[in-house]
DNA sequence: CCCCCTTCGTAAGCTTTACTAACAAACATG
DNA sequence: CATGTTTGTTAGTAAAGCTTACGAAGGGGG
């Protein structure tokens, strides 16, 4: 049974809701089903229990509409009747629907630790229902493709109720494709990922970014508008962009590979790619806690502390400035260590931002950190799927 | 008939090729019919003459629904047929079709000159038919509106063919609702101008920024691709970006406007906003060409020129460099005067966006002077109605 | 020269989809 | 208790694109 409703859902084309299939393609009466649909799990699963009325009023759509979808997605168990509204009200009482969250699970993984692969199965709530981390210890190339499949196997085994899919957060360059175009710490090239997660395990696989992935779940789970800048800050630094809802990717697939961008126009430390001055050199977590630990021998080492991380901070400012300002971002979020990102920092990068953009346009722009911790890559990989299965976000 | 042909076109739902209608919102079959419309008329437009057969090959619709969305088609008078096809080939011969290109008129009006409102006609195809221009000298706020209306109304009389619609490139931000929210060199505040132009001559009406006209002009004229940014050089510097496709248009409706962003780390000129170092004062128009003024004075004038231009160019690649990474874009398009923008200028721009980036990312930038001169805006004015009206861009 | 094959455009009928109209069920309220 | 309201469903309709089939119009081989 599960297994039918599972094969029954691949099989389905899931629009994605408020987003056309593709551009410059045709669009058939299905197609349109298929939006719909999606516009309806997606109504339901922002706002919570609602009856078919109230979805139909918040759509647009007629409520026999409505009934005739819903009675096709609980087919599909997504959808499950939790009983009458308690409130009093004149009519015939409302049958609430609700998204069962239970029906489906999700593996999601993140590879952007340099020290452990970090692995976790999820429900359609994004909560995480297990983890298993599996520590890597510089393991790369084929090796470390081997550790990433034992994992989900791992994985797999403790999955209970049907599997919607598998996403993966990868560190470096990944394509539409899901092939990892580069990621050097792992030591991968040109590797297709999806294609093979996908041939191996024989269900749905998607394959992003790590800090696209982040983004999403930030998206999805924070209270983030549709266009939002996620900085991550850990062994190197790196974003995802969301605007108007869309992940961006850029013309080589790098968009939000900041790292390597010169900030300022007074040199700086060198940095492994050649150049000096880049982002990376100013605030990647493993220097600045470098520094940090030289200040602690310092006369006043809280002052020197500060000291740093507000120059840190103020650098991060400096190169986001402009794109700020280019984008018109309304929410920039980071995330990473919060000793490191919390208090003086973030708080001097958001002086820097606002000193360095007008403030007319940029006044209002909200600066702060993620409230998912550690788990933001795995939460992202689970929206992923979500997304591409069932056109949810 | 003309008239009729033109009242008929504005009650069409003409639903964008590739994009989608609006966000979360539910599809119905004439959006998709719309939709499937637009990407016929989107065929014929960008790869010229074909028949009924061939835009069904290229599109994936059958035969029979391009013959039906044809017949529709050419009923609007926005088709023809062009006669059959001489080059020999097995099978009935076929009959070819093509956008009829002088069936409607466009006016399109920029008004970012500090000196001269421009207006002209246009044919679909873009193609410049009249010009008008008038001189405000400093005419601002209503007088300014009164100049617009008039220099509409002498545009208006000049028209050969049913009018398709007026589109304005407007400095300062402009709403999505294509209300002026600001333009302070016109001292308009929040100016319902789309609103007003539309009741005033009773036919459809597009308002934008004038930078994101021009890079929609740039990315159908020019042979820009999806992801484009379009820097725009005068009095300020302002850029239009389109992303996917799409236009930016950013939290505020102010995405674009990187004119008074802080660049370096080491002062600079007072700019009228009070802040140091906006990228305004390295490179708006009039600042320049103060300081090449100055320089005719030097024993070297062409080496101080060379040094100034060179100068501003960094300054530009310097701003521009977080942005190209952020957004991995892989084309940036100058517009602006060329004897300032070409030369050392845009040579030392994009040495310096090199040298701030990672070459395996951006070593492919394309970063060029705009083909399309002072029209830029005129004819992205046109697109922006041609493209609102007929799905095509 | 004739027949076969190919390609083009169109007709007829079918399937999918969401809509309108209408109705029974179930409850609150005067 | 009658009335009005809200919910969810049934029946029938309109729109859209699809498949199947066919006539028209030409090229090419025997």
């Amino acid at each position: 049974m599960a297994r039918s409703r599972a094969s029954f859902l691949s099989q389905r084309i899931a629009g994605s809701a408020g987003r056309p299939l593709r551009p410059n393609a045709k669009v058939l009466p299905e197609h349109a089903r298929g939006h719909n649909r999606a516009l309806v799990l997606q109504t339901l699963f922002t706002a919570g229990q609602q009856s078919r009325a109230d979805v139909a009023r918040s759509t647009g759509l007629t409520r026999v509409t409505v009934s005739d979808l819903v009675t096709e997605l609980m087919a599909e168990a997504l959808l499950v009747e939790t009983g009458q509204r308690d409130v009093p009200r004149p009519g015939k009482p409302a049958i609430l629907l609700d998204i069962d969250r239970s029906a489906f699970q999700i593996v999601g993984i993140d590879l952007s630790d340099s020290e452990v692969f970090r692995g976790a199965v999820l429900d359609l709530g994004g909560t995480i229902l297990r983890r298993v981390e599996l520590a890597i210890a510089g393991t790369v190339g084929e090796a470390a493709l081997e550790q990433l499949f034992s994992l989900i196997e791992s994985l797999l085994a403790t999955v209970t109720a049907p599997l919607l899919g598998i996403g993966v957060g990868s560190p470096g360059i990944v394509d539409l494709a899901g092939t990892v175009v580069s990621a050097p710490n792992l030591h991968w090239t040109g590797l297709p990922l999806r294609a093979e997660l996908s041939e191996r395990f024989g269900v749905p696989v998607v394959v992003a970014n790590d800090a696209n992935a982040a983004v999403l779940a930030e998206h999805s789970y924070g209270d983030a508008q549709g266009d939002l800048m996620l900085v991550r800050v850990g062994r190197g630094v790196g974003a995802g962009l969301l605007l108007g809802g869309t992940l961006l990717h850029g013309s080589r697939f790098a968009a939000g590979e900041i790292g390597h961008v010169v900030v300022g126009t007074d040199g700086g430390e060198l940095c492994s790619c050649g150049k000096h001055g880049c982002l990376e050199t100013w605030l990647a977590a493993p220097r600045l806690e470098a520094k940090l630990g030289e200040a602690k021998r310092d006369p006043d080492p809280a002052a020197s502390r500060t000291i740093i991380l507000r120059e840190a901070g103020t650098r991060l400012g400096i190169a986001l400035a402009p794109i700020v300002g280019a984008l018109n971002l309304g929410e920039v979020v980071l995330s990473g260590p919060d000793s490191l990102l919390g208090g003086s920092f973030i708080a001097a990068a958001l002086e820097t931002i606002r000193g360095r953009t007008m403030d007319r346009f940029h006044g209002g722009l909200a600066l702060r950190l993620s409230t998912l911790g550690d788990d933001i890559v795995l939460r992202g990989a689970a929206v992923m799927v979500i997304s591409s299965r069932l056109g949810v976000s």
